[in-house]
DNA sequence: GATGAATGAGGGTTCATTCAT
DNA sequence: AATGAATGAACCCTCATTCAT
């Protein structure tokens, strides 16, 4: 009976619907937090009746396994990932950082929501770790991998620093959720700076040659 | 023994009682969420009736205000904050992020209690900024500043490297309630790591002459 | 037949419900008090759950605003106010007492719900004030008015007879709702004796013109 | 042990606190409601803890008991019951409607708190009317039956002339409490003006002639 | 006698979810 | 598929009463 075209159309539709719903709980989620929104704001929001929410995700919890799904997904497929040109490190590592930064931005209501439960909810922090942190995690990993083997950076223990790198990202976010004014004006020099401190340390040249570098 | 009249056994009392009331709400808040938790529950925790509970404080939301007025005490009467001499930076470093784990560790069902309502409340994040980071961050960048001038470390932007390090024990003590397994089991080795890093840096010897200056 | 479209039987049955839970909420009220009425009650006895109650009325307190509300209509709507015919004086105000006796009775609940309230909250004593007793005394004082223009009453002060008569008839109904015997049982032979006070007073004749004149 | 005066002492003593405790209770019974106040509002406003509170009255309803006690004593004790000279019946009516206001003025909190429960509580009701109204009602009756007896008043029906004069009372204390502005202001005036309508009536004289008496 | 901390039953209200239309 | 009225379980908080000090 129904041919593909229309079931596409359908489908449209349906994944439009979808993702109204969810922006307009990811929202207020992140302006209210997740258990001070109710099914109706929310319905509200998204301009549709609370009886269609129900229509599109099976609770409001699913809403949140929701958010995490597509932040997963967004993660891999947005192209915040510019040129990963193996040539160079630096820049390479100062764009992943502006870049994160930019992801931050663009789902900053979805991460704010999705974290504040994650610390709160065992079964959706697995979920998140599963599906969001692990495969960040592998792919830092893997491109630390390749600059060790190139040399680019020295033969640190790569796992570990992934989670350096990570913890940093999220710490940063933390800090700007927080509203930490100087995080939120100096942004971009804050990333310099982190590029720098990453790749050359704070130690002073003098004590630096003893420890570090020449 | 006691030299303190009656009211000061009272007093006393009262304020056993108070953090009695205050952790048995805080593991649960970390282990089931702020919402998901009652006030029966956190009565039967804490051996009182639900009444009782209201002498105490004033709302269950007082007590997350509790908890962040409780760790803005700890942060500073704690004394995880060992030898701060002023001779080796690196070693001060190292042991102020040892001892943080240790803070963090020791107050973590706290620590997560509020992160999570943080992220969703704005007036408790307003409050946390004002009572926890500010005050922390502002003795981060005295320490800095010290070290700046006493040319143990290179001359950085303080109040941005002070965001740096906020930052990386925050995210870290995130990775860590999310149960990301490598933080959980080598955290030690990842102390040393870090403090490699921000000393050092990642970059390797040759690259870093070039990348770095320019 | 039902020349409105459907939002009519939507409204209707809105009002309908509205109602329902309004005297289930009065007659609770008046046979054990309004505090000592639980939300439960009503609604069992509005046949509806309690959730219900509230798509009607935003809280119990408004359920007495409703009641004040609905004899404020209740008041001028109801015919119980027969013939002003302004031939005949006194017939006119023995109709308007047994009329109000009517009335009274009628709503006794809702009446004696609201006066318990009103003598305990100012807020919902100003409301009935003005919704009730100030129109209520503005329609008396036009009759009295009236009645003196044409001359079928002496020319006394009107505003201050409005009372007396408010009074009488407010006190009647305390004297009822208190059970007080007589009262109950002689109600329309109270009747008659006061609207012959009323009109010829008690005084024996030959006191009378003695002492009223001057 | 204990002899007798000492014993009176103390009876006075509590006889003293006892009506301070019903003193406070009755004030914020009238003003907020008897549900609205707690006994930890009465026992601070009558300066004892909660604790004593329940020395001198068993439960918060007893203290609606003592107040109701105390009405029925006053109302026969005070001599706001002046001069009941057998000759000048309207001079002693109007000294009535005098003292009666006088009484309720004085008495004002806890008329007002007890007719609010009365309304809302059968057995209070019951006891009011025992204690209250019927002794005032049968002393009304007496004083009537002299009158007619002495010829001073008509012939009339005397207990349904008691419950004409009770409800007027009742009906003008109601419209005090209600704040009519009129009834509050022009106290005075109103009273003479009842007074008149109560002996000579309303109706004109021509009128008065036709249809009265016959 | 006086105190006031402790109690816990109870109540008003909210809100996720369902289902008849 | 969409709606939104109806539901009722659950929760936070209050407050009359008790009792150890």
């Amino acid at each position: 009976m129904s041919d593909k075209p229309e079931s596409t159309r359908q489908d449209r539709k349906f994944a439009q619907r979808w993702e109204q719903i969810l922006r307009a709980a990811a929202d207020l989620f992140a302006s209210q937090g997740f258990h001070r929104t109710t099914t109706k704001e929310i319905a509200e929001a998204a301009h549709v009746s609370e009886g269609t929410l129900y229509n599109y995700f099976s609770s409001k919890n699913d809403l949140l396994f929701g958010i995490v799904g597509h932040l997963a997904k967004s993660q891999v497929s947005e192209d915040w990932f510019p040129d990963s040109s193996p040539e160079d490190v630096r820049q390479f590592f100062s764009s992943m950082l502006r870049y994160r930064g930019g992801f931050a931005e663009h789902n900053q209501a979805m991460l704010q929501a999705a974290l504040s439960e994650i610390l709160a909810d065992a079964q959706l922090r697995e979920r998140y770790y599963q599906q969001v942190v692990k495969p960040d995690m592998a792919m830092l990993e893997d491109q630390l991998q390749t600059r060790v083997d190139l040399g680019q950076i020295r033969p640190i223990n790569v796992p570990l620093t992934a989670r350096y790198l990570s913890a940093l990202w999220n710490g940063l976010f933390l800090l700007r959720v927080i509203n930490d004014p100087t995080v939120v004006s100096d942004w971009d020099e804050l990333a310099e700076l982190i590029t720098s401190i990453t790749f050359e340390g704070v130690a002073s040249k003098n004590i630096a040659s003893e420890g570090a570098v020449e």
